[in-house]
DNA sequence: ACCGAGACTAAGCAAGCGCTTAGTCCGTTT
DNA sequence: AAACGGACTAAGCGCTTGCTTAGTCTCGGT
């Protein structure tokens, strides 16, 4: 599971090129191919959609010929499966850290909310592929993927539970709460691009305090 | 080539049907085939994407032969663009028509809002398709569908304005919190699917509800 | 009876697609 | 020095794509 990412990322790691690879334009010191491929695909599909792009297009800008792909990924939805995977990954660990190291339930939707706006807002190209590509997976991909998903979801309704029995809370449907908060975060990806003024760090914080005003027991 | 087709015609009125025309699947009555044709494409574009939809896959399902296309649309954009303006249209009147029947500014975001999310539920798969899609119509096409997103846009905006020199809500960034509330409702549409228990009516009323709790001001 | 126009189709074209094949290059191993 | 094996490419295969062409059918107007 999470180790398949773990033990490519060794196995890149441990071979840096050496040092005469003068043919092609300079492979950019530690970076490994597979690395610059996904990077190369993550900017393709997420400003023309996984269906709009094609192989060629990820080569060209991973500065690869057109088979050189196919040395790495099998596929093109091998690429779109890897991204995926890292994208909800490492998503899915800032929001654990987060939620592990808040105090009350209050604090701890704040954080990891905000977090989760940040993140897409800041990777918001990694997030667009990762939250409109998901439907164009191969279906046993999809599963894995959407496993990932629930772990996510999780972490939150966790928190909201939590919220509810300690009384800062009042919410009465948990699961479709959860779905709202959420829903606010990731479409930021959507609007969000790098000419746009606020930082992602005010963003985080806004999100954040919004969700907890959608939560909060009403003052009497 | 006149004397050809003079041929064939004489062999074909020969062969077939006496009177109807019983050939294709019956055109539903009160139909026109540009309906039929946009039904089908929102139902493909909505289930497979647009770049992964073929004109031939819309054909089939609209009962016609791939050219039979081309006789109403000049181009696969061109439909997708129809789709877009009928669903804008559609969910911009529907929600200037809330506005205008509600009297507080908290009635007019509940009632807005709840019709917003209610019709990215009934309609989710139109909804899909203008959301989701946008990104890929041509540059003239996507500016005119962006007017038509500012005035939806405008017509929430507004309603928190209102509602703030009121002194019913509490709102320090309209734009932002604008666009946090209709992220929301837009969410909708990705979840949804006809297998969902909650009815489009439920789902409108709860995220009208929540969209008030969003702003509303804090009780002292 | 004939014409013209519009809706529609059969056939197909040029371009582009994902991916493969057959090979080169080159550092490492033996 | 020979053999190996992984990264990479030039060329291209077979198929699909959006769209066009040339023609058929039907019907309303004259």
């Amino acid at each position: 599971m999470l180790s398949l990412g773990r033990v490519r990322d060794a196995v890149n790691m441990s071979l840096p090129t050496s040092l005469s690879s003068r043919r092609r334009p300079p492979p950019r010191t530690g970076t490994s191919t597979p690395d610059r491929l996904k990077e190369a695909a993550v900017v393709e599909f997420a400003t023309r959609g996984f269906h709009a792009t094609t192989t060629r297009d990820i080569a060209a800008r991973a500065g690869l010929s057109p088979a050189g792909v196919y040395v790495h990924f099998p596929s093109k939805e091998d690429l779109l499966y890897a991204i995926s995977v890292d994208g909800h990954t490492a998503a899915l660990e800032m929001l654990r850290e987060a939620a592990e190291d808040a105090g009350t339930p209050p604090d701890a939707l704040r954080t990891t909310v905000g977090t989760f706006a940040q993140w897409h807002a800041e990777r918001f190209q990694d997030a667009r592929v990762v939250q409109y590509e998901f439907p164009h997976l191969a279906h046993e991909h999809r599963e894995h993927i959407l496993d990932l998903r629930k772990d996510i979801n999780r972490v939150v309704s966790d928190i909201l539970t939590a919220g509810v029995e300690s009384g800062h809370f009042d919410v009465d449907d948990v699961p479709a709460t959860t779905l709202a908060v959420l829903s606010m975060a990731v479409d930021v990806c959507r609007w969000y691009d790098s000419e746009i003024r606020r930082s992602p760090e005010s963003i985080g914080t806004d999100y954040g305090e919004l969700a907890v005003r959608l939560v909060s027991r009403r003052g009497a």
